[in-house]
DNA sequence: CGATCAGTTGAAGGGTCTCAACGCGAGTGG
DNA sequence: CCACTCGCGTTGAGACCCTTCAACTGATCG
């Protein structure tokens, strides 16, 4: 709403857009000089995000940096300039906000295939920090790249729009998360999401390693981390699935996703199946009556 | 509906309540300068999204669509099939997802210069509705059309990136919201950040008009609805704020952004300890130290 | 082998949800 | 014009889930 396009290049602005794309190419090699390891090039980026083959070929000789990163190491800080954007290739990431307290508010676990860093487009510094959780290598696009990028290279024009409009339809689903108010349907709706977005990886939906720490998903969730402990343990008693430190087995999928779907009642609608005595480590569907709308 | 453009203006307000909407968009400056005369073409929408005049020229005579839409009109359903991204001219929407049990979760709030529907770029449906809460007008960009456009046109490629970068941020603000527990300060958050947003309108941001509904507000910060309404009191009681059904006074601005920065924990030790009501420096009991990860 | 951290579980207290009731304004139609 | 309805907003009271503090286990590490 104020400035925009100032931030990165205002001296060059439309001018520049006309230059060659791999002219602007040469910032490449100060990164390197950086600390970036290896380098990829475009073809492999596209393929990765999934574009089309026919696309890819056209451009398989742009080169892109490429950073590995170990366990716990941070892409970028919380206020950091931002310089890049980020396209997970291995490994998964967290992005979190601190606060003011030092509370740290996790916002988002970034897979395979996802974007990063990509909210710090239209200011000038990230408002949020990535760190590793595994071992993990990611392409690295400079700002100053992408618009460029995106216009004389269509699929990753549509790569990006793709990418950037998954980002904002998975931070809708954190709010999903959150509208939950019992902690054991929140941990149930993040196993599901999770549990999917494992399937897209094609690894196994039903049984997998969790990256991150209770902690981790209990700032997600919005509860605290004793609270995550016990909900696993509830979702364990009541037969949902099977759990060892971060091994997680779901047993019954579908009636984990029907439990996962329960939600704060609407105003209008009122549970009259109430059974005030059965309230105690019971029935896996239709315990609680009082947060499950009748099914 | 009380439907008022607030802000700096407060003298010609009590004249206009009466007129009618349109005659009073076209009395104020903002909207008098961004053209309300249905310029319809991208030079509009590119210099409403606060683009370069030296690209905005360039490109003047390209047609785009717009749409108005009448308080609680629906923008697009959803599910429905993604046809065109949304820039709001004027007006505000809110955007919700409504779960499978009729709950209906706000999602986002989004006015004037913002980006509606981008979310569905990637799907072909739109994983949320959008409804208008007051009279409103959209630019309609046809999914068809964007590719292009953003490759074609550069000033159109900037701006799009920039205005789904802000969304991107704009739903990392939810997160911050829902994680203070406290319901006051999550209402305190969402007051500060509304406030923000209306003064980077170029309104007042100490002076404004709620356009939604408490339970509105009471499903984007995930509380009860009744607990809105607590919480606004509390504020009122604190002193932070006046209130009147909708109309909204922030009276200790600096106050109320400390109190918007706590997390977790009682916000009653906070707002009670105004006995000297210069309580400016407030480390929020800072014993919250067991949220902190791993670095 | 202490030290540290992640994870689990228990007990006590408190904040929020739900269920009520009430006042208020707007739209409606007799 | 007025009674009526309906939705919005407020407030009170009780139940209950979650937070907090605490202790305990097991794993990793120097």
């Amino acid at each position: 709403m104020d400035r925009m396009i100032e931030g990165q290049d205002q001296g060059a602005q439309a001018a520049s857009f006309q230059i060659d794309t791999m002219l602007r190419f040469k910032s490449v090699a100060n990164f390197a000089a950086a600390g970036v390891g290896e380098r990829s090039n475009l073809s492999g980026l596209l393929q990765l995000m999934g574009a089309e083959m026919s696309d890819v070929h056209l451009v398989a000789d742009t080169p892109v940096p490429l950073r590995s990163l170990r366990a716990g190491e941070v892409l970028f800080h919380e206020g950091e300039r931002a310089e890049a954007i980020y396209f997970v290739r291995v490994g998964t990431f967290k992005t979190f906000h601190t606060g003011a307290d030092g509370y740290e508010q996790v916002l988002s676990f970034v897979g395979r295939a996802e974007v990063l860093g990509f909210d710090a487009v239209g200011l000038q510094r990230h408002p949020t920090a990535a760190v590793a959780l595994e071992n993990s290598s990611v392409y690295v696009v400079l700002m100053r790249d992408m618009f460029a990028l995106s216009q004389h290279i269509s699929a990753f024009g549509r790569v990006l729009h793709l990418a950037t409009g998954c980002a904002l339809a998975h931070s809708s689903e954190l709010a999903d998360m959150m509208a939950a108010v019992a902690a054991e349907v929140r941990l149930a709706r993040f196993l599901v999401q999770l549990s999917k977005r494992m399937a897209a990886c094609g690894q196994s939906p039903r049984r997998f390693h969790l990256r991150m720490s209770r902690r981790d998903i209990a700032s997600y969730l919005g509860v605290a981390h004793e609270t995550v402990s016990r909900s696993f343990s509830a979702l364990v008693n009541w037969g949902y699935l099977q759990v060892n430190i971060r091994e997680v087995e779901i047993l019954k999928m579908d009636a984990l996703k029907v439990f996962a779907c329960s939600t704060r009642r609407p105003a209008d609608e009122i549970g009259r199946s109430h059974d005030a005595f059965l309230h105690l480590t019971r029935p896996p569907v239709g315990h609680r009556e009082l947060y499950n709308a009748s099914l």
